[in-house]
DNA sequence: TTGGGACCAATATCGTATCG
DNA sequence: CGATACGATATTGGTCCCAA
């Protein structure tokens, strides 16, 4: 007669590969997530950065039609290279990705920078990867500000961009950023920060900065980011909880406070009374996951 | 290729002992 | 008894890893 043991060693065909999410909990999670918010991830939390790569991907586009295709790719990193710079060292922001290579960059050599698609020139272990192409491609997918194969800007955001962008940089980038394309099409790429390029490098710190979101842009990134307007996939749930968190700036996540926007929401018709329910569940969800994730995480 | 977790370092907060 | 200093602990920010 076997003993029946009551603790039993790991079953290797059971144990997740691996250290991370040994409990698997990310599939149950991220699928409660997607029935309330269809287009943004936990990584793509600056507006900015969509700035950055709308640009990006119009200065990709510029250079497949000025210099013929192949190098969008170069295009878009030596420009979030370019972007990062001026971030660091004209707005003095931080917050964004790869910034502990631009600012040490910066300290190390200066306001001469040199944009290049080689590794050594990049500001991420692995730029494409972990930039903005890699985290910020894919929900601006989803949010309706790109589109296609290659990748390209929608008509919503190509207006966007006219409006706001283009005519700002107009002066020191040239009409539709040919004139920076054309540079960025080089393979390596010197810019002098503080010197000749001082005025391209102002002026795309005035469109890039944090500080001052103006309105037009501001009404662009709720309707896209925050109400996903046009391509909305949770049925009208977004745009709800949108509501709620601008009127009420609720951003309370634990579990009681997912509940209390549930009972608020709950009041405002059928879709409010759907996102409710989604809610609470994602409140039971977390309630589980969390102690659970701290005993055996 | 995607997208969030692990890991690490920096920073903030908390708790307690000590001082005036 | 309140203010302050300091170590411990928690949180945040940033980068890289890896399962799906």
């Amino acid at each position: 007669m076997q003993p029946t043991p009551f603790l039993t060693a790991w079953d290797p065909r059971q144990t997740l590969k691996g250290s991370r999410d040994p409990l698997g909990s990310m599939g149950l999670w991220t699928h409660q997530g997607r029935r309330i918010i269809g287009n943004l991830t936990t990584v793509s939390t600056q507006v900015r950065d969509f700035t950055a790569t709308m640009l990006g991907y119009h200065l990709a586009e510029r250079v497949r039609d000025l210099a013929g295709p192949g190098q969008d790719v170069a295009v878009f990193l030596k420009w979030e290279q370019l972007a990062a710079y001026v971030r660091a060292h004209v707005l003095d922001e931080g917050g964004f990705r790869g910034v502990e290579r631009t600012r040490s960059r910066l300290a190390a050599k200066g306001p001469r920078v040199t944009l290049s698609a080689r590794s050594e020139h990049q500001i991420l272990g692995d730029q494409k990867v972990y930039g903005l192409m890699g985290t910020y491609t894919m929900p601006g997918r989803s949010s309706g500000l790109l589109e296609g194969e290659p990748l390209r800007l929608t008509p919503a955001a190509r207006e966007l961009v006219e409006a706001e962008y283009l005519p700002r940089l107009a002066p020191v980038a040239g009409k539709r950023l040919d004139g920076l394309a054309r540079r960025l099409a080089a393979g390596e790429v010197k810019v002098d920060l503080d010197g000749r390029d001082a005025p391209l490098a102002e002026a795309i710190g005035k469109v890039l900065t944090r500080k001052r979101i103006p309105a037009a842009e501001r009404r662009f990134y709720q309707r896209h980011l925050l109400y996903n307007q046009d391509h909305d996939t949770t049925g009208g749930l977004q745009g709800v909880l949108a509501a709620h968190m601008l009127a009420r700036g609720h951003t309370d996540w634990e579990p009681a406070g997912l509940r209390q926007a549930a009972t608020v929401v709950a009041k405002q018709g059928p879709t409010g009374v759907a996102l409710a329910e989604e809610l609470e569940r994602a409140a039971v969800l977390e309630s589980v996951l969390a102690p659970v994730g701290v005993l055996f995480g």
